[in-house]
DNA sequence: TGCAGTTAGACTTATAATGAGTCTATTAAA
DNA sequence: TTTAATAGACTCATTATAAGTCTAACTGCA
């Protein structure tokens, strides 16, 4: 079967920067193997072409090919991507002219086992702080996203949902550090994550506290209301955490 | 001629979203009068295929490809287009499946003279607040490019090239009103504008004031010093603007 | 000419937000 | 028992912000 149209047309792919934290809340990054040519056997960003056709259905939107390529590759479902950016450059694929729409996700990774499928040799969690060297321009869509998302967690609270249900502050900030890359003074952290004038949804468990494997006093243990936010952001809030570079 | 692909290809266009301001320092939309079907003769953003190939050097990028598509249907050249959004929803084009890269701009609307060309059977800067019903799922992507505008004149001085090279700066809060959609704290404004306790690229032209024809007293005159601005940038500065809707 | 209305610019005042710490109690490890 | 680490409650100084007042300088109108 072939297609044949008056104007030569691109691919259109997608690739899918999914940011892990994992148990010790380090930033992780989900990459494959590549199986095939170009750049067989070298680690890659999960992604591949869009289903599309000029009938209608017209094929996939390009949110839906992102979440099956990703499932494909990887064998991990996530509950939301984001579209980041649409690479297009010419010569960014030697296959021919190929415009890449990039998604970014931030999950759990203990919650999202990565196993290799389809197009993928293999699919792994890598740490973010030693990457391989990627195939395509993937790392220029990786540090992209990283800008993206250090944008993103000062005025979303998205790093709630990637701390086990029930955490502690410390727990919490440390989080916000690895994602920022830089240390946080833990006094003002607490004052704006925990403000006293205003109904906060970032609720204490009443009786516990940390089960102690450290120093220092156990600490409290709070959860993630997530319907009291939303209910907040319904009424006009939003949320921001500013908390620059400590000094010293 | 024609081109044959194993599997479908969906056809890739841009639009571009720009933004004018005009010397009444309100906001405007560039917009064209479609030639041909569909849509014909209605109003849309100026847009069109991107030219690919699949040999080297794979045709232009998917930026070249909005200058150019500007140029062509509405005679205006840009200094710059950020990428806004790609929109792929299978069924938002007749014609089959396309995928639209959006692209947006800001200009003075007085030194871009919009003259219809190519596709486009008119062009022209309209109000922004009487825009017309437009193709496809234009009204979408200019929503989407209003709100990047908004978030962007806050942490970019992007304003500042919109005015004439003198204004004063009330002309300047009336552009920031006319973006944001808000009356804004005539005092505030100035205090936020022109701090006391640093440099300032924003600069008062010694000997000038405002050659009054309107009530008042004759306003202070300055212009932007870019290259100051890009040096504080350089240095680690950045500028902010947090000016909120007046309550009263 | 004189008054009314408008506005730039300089202030003020109260409140809130922020950076940078101190201090204490509580824990694990040495 | 001592030492080092750390949660949590504070403090303090500084800066940022919202909202306004006051005055002088102008235009337009009577």
């Amino acid at each position: 079967m072939s297609f044949t149209y008056e104007f030569p047309r691109p691919s259109v792919t997608i690739d899918a920067v999914v940011f892990g934290v994992n148990q010790e809340l380090e930033l992780e990054l989900l990459l494959i193997k590549r199986r095939d040519d170009p750049f067989k056997d070298c680690w890659a960003l999960p992604g591949g072409f869009v289903n599309v056709a000029d009938t209608v259905p017209q094929g996939e939107s390009l949110e839906a090919a992102a979440y099956r390529e990703l499932r494909e590759e990887t064998g991990i479902k996530v509950d939301y991507l984001e579209q980041l950016y649409t690479f297009g450059e010419p010569g960014r694929d030697p296959r021919g002219r190929i415009i890449s729409v990039a998604y970014f996700a931030l999950v759990r990774s203990k919650d999202h086992t990565a196993i290799g499928g389809d197009d993928a040799k293999e699919a792994a969690w890598m740490s973010f702080k030693a990457l391989p060297k990627l195939a395509f321009d993937h790392h220029k869509i990786i540090s992209m996203a990283l800008e993206r998302l250090r944008s993103k967690i000062r005025y979303q609270p998205i790093g709630l949902n990637l701390l086990p249900e029930k955490f502690t502050i410390s727990q919490l900030r440390k989080l916000y550090e690895a994602i920022l890359g830089y240390k946080i003074n833990h006094g003002n952290f607490r004052r704006q994550i925990l403000p006293k004038n205003r109904p906060n949804f970032i609720k204490p468990v009443r009786t516990l506290r940390e089960k102690s494997n450290r120093t220092g006093p156990p600490a409290q243990i709070y959860f993630f209301d997530k319907l009291l936010y939303e209910n907040a952001v319904a009424k006009g809030f939003d949320f921001k955490l500013n908390c620059r570079k400590i000094s010293q």
